[in-house]
DNA sequence: AGATATTATGTTAGCGTTAACATAATGATA
DNA sequence: TATCATTATGTTAACGCTAACATAATATCT
């Protein structure tokens, strides 16, 4: 393999020092233009690249940013892959390199991170985050982040996650603006945090609205296509006039549910959904043919903002400990004025 | 951040040199059992982990296998996520890290690849690959392996590819010996080489039982779920007895046919695909309520030789240039003996 | 026991970069 | 023009590790 040269040799070439070099590499400190030319000049001839890794160990600091994945059944990957590209995408304008850590199912990641050095601070994603990594991590300081909200024995960890308190809030607000007051509820409280805070934002609504809270509207645990299926199922028996579903899969059982009951959305109710993702969302579409309100995750921008959160945190700069990034609701067809 | 502790605090601590700490952390040269005890104890007490970033530098290696993914619309990204999933075990293996280059579109990687010395080799997978990035690292020497078989532009890569000429042809074999001559086959190979091979394997098994060869009942170039059912409906008016459908979507798209055509698996036409994704693939299982009979790619298997592949030639051993893994055909339901 | 092989340990100089300090060249000011 | 501030460049010592060589301590053999 073809050798690549280095700061000598471009210093020798250029008839200056490896310091004038290091400095027209970095911009760092004064360089006139024409001592910039010529190393540019040399720089170019050489085909030189710096040595990442040795300037890694110079600085102490190897400007990448690790991301943890623990993926799990039930979430389409290509939900997190959007948010790691938003991750990638953040990294990047800041000057960071991403290293992602993912496909070692049960594995901990913490020992690899926090020693050797490869990586200056890390983002935790995924539901099924382990606990020992984060004990580890939190005990020796080192800089970390997490993606959705997150309280864990007694560690308040720095985090970035969507708002779901107040999507769901607003998209039960145009629900109610709308004439609706029987509003199911399908989601999964119990298990998982991001979802109770839907629930949340769903009472909010009604709170603020002075419509009761009635629990028979309630469904807090559906995940699959098939629980979803079951809930609405269940639901009907009320006769609402709108649903609120927190899943694309759930929201996809749901439908069939309502196909079945030969009900028409959003003439006989009224469907709002979350967009999970993308592709599975298109083939709803087409499945009801016509256009589901969702409310939508920004997911790049999810990822954007952990990555410039944990480099600011591993830059030392001052960072406030908890994030919140606005849910966007997308009115479209699938609800119906009373 | 508490700072780690390093080699020379490790071999104070031990009273033994730098080098004996070393030795005993890379296990090389000799070292008597009483002093390892001691220098274990220390590394213990220190809680130290070498700084890789060093050791990389002073071995001009960083151990670490680069994996650029090309990733582009019609493939399931759990497809891919199964192969780096292999890779990274089969480099885990050989004491090497993953770094997978993705998410970021119409990128080229090459240059922070051979330069910066991060990684010591690359593995590139996916269709759409940069044709500037093999040509850089082609002309660098740099060590490189493909996934799938691939000639671009006069280079001959190393490369591991299942072996699908094989595989089809076991299938297509498996067909005729149930029976079936008029054997239906709906594939892309106009497009992309793999599906070629596999257009290759069903002619040899039909030549080599004497099965004329009707290109009417050969469809090239079927992708999507509606490519499927269009080529589908095409050709069961040649009223073919078994086809064999070159992925999971244009099988679904298919099965749509043949069910409109009021047709019955495997009572009417019997039916081989490609099992390119579990979960797409029970999907379809569901949909049409039998197994279907596939051709399964050993992907797992197929990332891990590929990383062995990479591996053995950025370690200077001797490895053939074209390296092929076996399909396993797996017998299921939708096939009937004539 | 002395010579030789073997095993165990230590010393030193890099790897390619940057930080920190030192010096030289230039410009501004009185 | 002498003096000081500023800008431009250079020198040296790390960063934490390992390769390569050197030496010391044993073990093995005649």
């Amino acid at each position: 393999m073809t050798r690549s040269s280095n700061l000598i040799e471009v210093a020798k070439a250029a008839g200056v020092s490896n310091m004038t070099v290091s400095r027209v590499i970095n911009n760092s400190g004064n360089v006139s233009e024409k001592t910039r030319q010529k190393v540019l000049k040399a720089i170019k001839e050489l085909n030189y690249q710096p040595n990442l890794i040795a300037r890694s160990l110079a600085r102490k600091k190897t400007n990448i940013l690790g991301l943890v994945v623990y993926t799990e059944q039930g979430v389409h990957p290509a939900f997190y892959n959007e948010i790691i590209n938003g991750v990638q995408k953040g990294a990047s304008e800041l000057g960071y390199d991403l290293l992602v850590f993912a496909n070692r199912e049960d594995q901990s990641y913490s020992d690899r991170i926090t020693h050797s050095s490869f990586v200056d601070g890390v983002i935790f994603m995924g539901v099924k985050i382990n606990q020992h990594d984060i004990r580890n991590v939190h005990e020796k300081g080192f800089p970390y982040v997490f993606i959705g909200k997150r309280e864990i024995e007694g560690i308040h960890p720095y985090y970035i996650s969507p708002d779901y308190v107040k999507g769901t809030r607003m998209a039960a607000e145009h629900l109610i603006e709308l004439g609706h007051t029987k509003i199911g509820f399908i989601g999964q409280s119990r298990i998982i945090e991001p979802d109770y805070d839907k629930l949340l934002g769903y009472q909010e609504a009604l709170f603020k609205h002075h419509v009761v809270y009635n629990p028979q509207l309630v469904f807090e645990e559906s995940q699959t296509q098939l629980d979803g299926y079951n809930a609405m199922k269940e639901l009907l028996k009320q006769k609402p006039t709108a649903v609120i579903i927190n899943n694309t899969y759930a929201t996809i059982g749901a439908t069939t549910a309502i196909k079945e009951a030969g009900l028409q959305i959003p003439e006989d109710i009224s469907v709002i959904g979350f967009d999970d993702n993308q592709e599975l969302n298109e083939q709803y579409n087409d499945f009801i043919g016509l256009e589901l309100s969702t409310i939508r995750i920004p997911k790049v921008e999810l990822g954007k903002e952990a990555a410039r959160m944990a480099i600011s945190l591993l830059e030392g700069n001052e960072t406030p400990k908890a994030n919140f990034i606005d849910l966007h609701f997308m009115k479209n067809d699938s609800c119906k004025k009373l």
